[in-house]
DNA sequence: TCATATT
């Protein structure tokens, strides 16, 4: 009543948290006074679809202190499940936050045989020094690089500005370099990149200088001219300005090399590889309907899917009347930014064991002899990127499903046997 | 082995 009105109060000290598990259809205000039951919160933003406006399940709350920020985290993560939401609330300091707040510098080109003592020594000059790492590799033996809190940004501010490129430590021929430290996110980023190229380069070619590279910003374009420690070894800074980088992982573009893999590519065709075709039982292809490009629905049946007679009726499996799939895999099923795709009840599948180097085309793909594929999405590990081997696959009709599943479960694909089932149903039906 | 998402 009393209070002032608080306009968009990003203080300094306000934290940023970000939360996961968050039901679609939750409001702001329903978020905000939940969370305010355990903190003191200013403000809750939904995440929401670009292009849709709708939620993406997640939402970023605002606190006025870390102690505020602490307690909504204590109190929630992993502690409350939301009435629709599949696992618990995930609670946390929203990406760079935890940095922001801890003003962590990175230290570089220290000479190997400084210690502790000689960094404390120089950098205390600017403030009262709260944590500080050499980093060390197995022999104890220093990395040539550390990282260092201050109590406050501003220490840390002076710090950066005094010694960044201007500072060279006794017997060493080049200044070091203070930068902020990386966020976790540009880690995982830099993680990724460095996956990516060594898929993609030959073996041989990492053989950086690892004090160097560790050294060397990524985003961190400093004031002046150069580091100057880029004349002395040749070493060029060039390389490491990486251009953002690429989400999709190298294996998206290796083609499947296996046999089965191919027939599962309509743009390929059967012929591609006479020997792995098979013709399939002749009622099967009787009464599958005629699409355009998806004639060969059986071919990975060759052998791989025990002879079952189709018990359910054979116009159950066809593909949504009439789409406008002309013949490619790329249409219906990838589309929607980002966010899956939910067919009606008993028209989702679970499906386990899917070949490593499939992605969401080539699952889509091999489930759309069936029926409409609403979405397929193949899970991949967020820092390696390598799949996980589990995803799923929406349908329009249940039908579809079924036909699926009595069509794929137990398929030999790859090294293993699918398992493909009704995907479990969190959703519990509502409450009036 | 069941949707991990950072305005």
């Amino acid at each position: 009543m009393a209070e002032a009105k608080e306009e968009s109060k990003s203080s300094e000290e306000s934290v940023k948290l970000f939360v996961g598990q968050v039901p679609k259809h939750m409001t702001e205000s329903e978020l905000l006074a939940m969370f305010k039951e355990f903190a003191l919160v200013d403000e809750v933003n939904i995440i929401k679809d670009k292009a849709t406006r709708s939620s993406r399940g997640c939402c970023f709350v605002i606190c006025p202190s870390r102690e505020e920020a602490d307690k909504a985290v204590n109190a929630c993560h992993n502690k409350k499940t939301l009435p629709g939401a599949s696992s618990p609330l995930q609670v946390k300091y929203a990406d760079g936050e935890l940095e922001r707040l801890e003003h962590k510098l990175f230290i570089g080109m220290l000479p190997k045989n400084v210690s502790e003592v000689e960094v404390s020594a120089l950098f205390s000059k600017f403030g009262t020094i709260k944590d500080l790492q050499i980093l060390r590799g197995s022999q104890q033996t220093s990395k040539g690089c550390a990282f260092l809190k201050y109590e406050t940004k501003e220490q840390a501010l002076a710090a950066l500005e005094a010694i960044n490129g201007k500072h060279k430590m006794e017997g060493s021929s080049v200044p070091l370099v203070v930068k902020w430290a990386d966020t976790e996110k540009e880690r995982q980023a830099r993680r990724a990149q460095r996956a990516q190229s060594q898929a993609s380069n030959a073996p041989h070619a990492d053989s950086q200088h690892p004090s160097l590279f560790g050294a060397l910003p990524m985003g961190y374009v400093p004031p002046y001219n150069g580091y100057g420690y880029q004349a002395p070894g040749g070493y060029g800074i060039m390389p490491y300005r990486m251009p953002p980088m690429q989400n999709q992982p190298g294996y998206h573009n290796m083609m499947p090399h296996m046999n089965q893999a191919n027939a599962l590519r309509p743009e390929l065709g059967p012929n591609m590889n006479p020997r792995n075709y098979h013709v399939p039982p002749a009622s099967y292809v009787g009464s599958y309907p005629a699409v355009p490009g998806l004639q060969h629905p059986i071919a990975y049946a060759g052998g791989m899917i025990s002879p079952r007679p189709m018990s359910s009726s054979p116009g159950s499996i066809s593909p949504a009347g009439g789409n406008g799939n002309s013949g490619t895999s790329s249409s219906s099923a990838s589309k929607s930014s980002g966010g899956q795709v939910e067919g009606p009840p008993g028209a989702n599948l679970f499906i386990y064991h899917i070949p490593q180097e499939f992605g969401d085309q080539e699952l889509a793909t091999a489930f759309q002899p069936f029926g409409r594929v609403l979405s397929a999405k193949v899970f991949v590990d967020k820092a390696t990127g390598v799949s996980k081997c589990f995803g799923f696959v929406s349908y329009d009709s249940p039908e579809a499903a079924q036909s699926a599943i009595s069509m794929m479960n137990g398929c030999q694909l790859g090294g293993k046997k699918l398992k493909v089932q009704l995907k479990r149903d969190n959703k519990q039906s509502k409450p009036y």
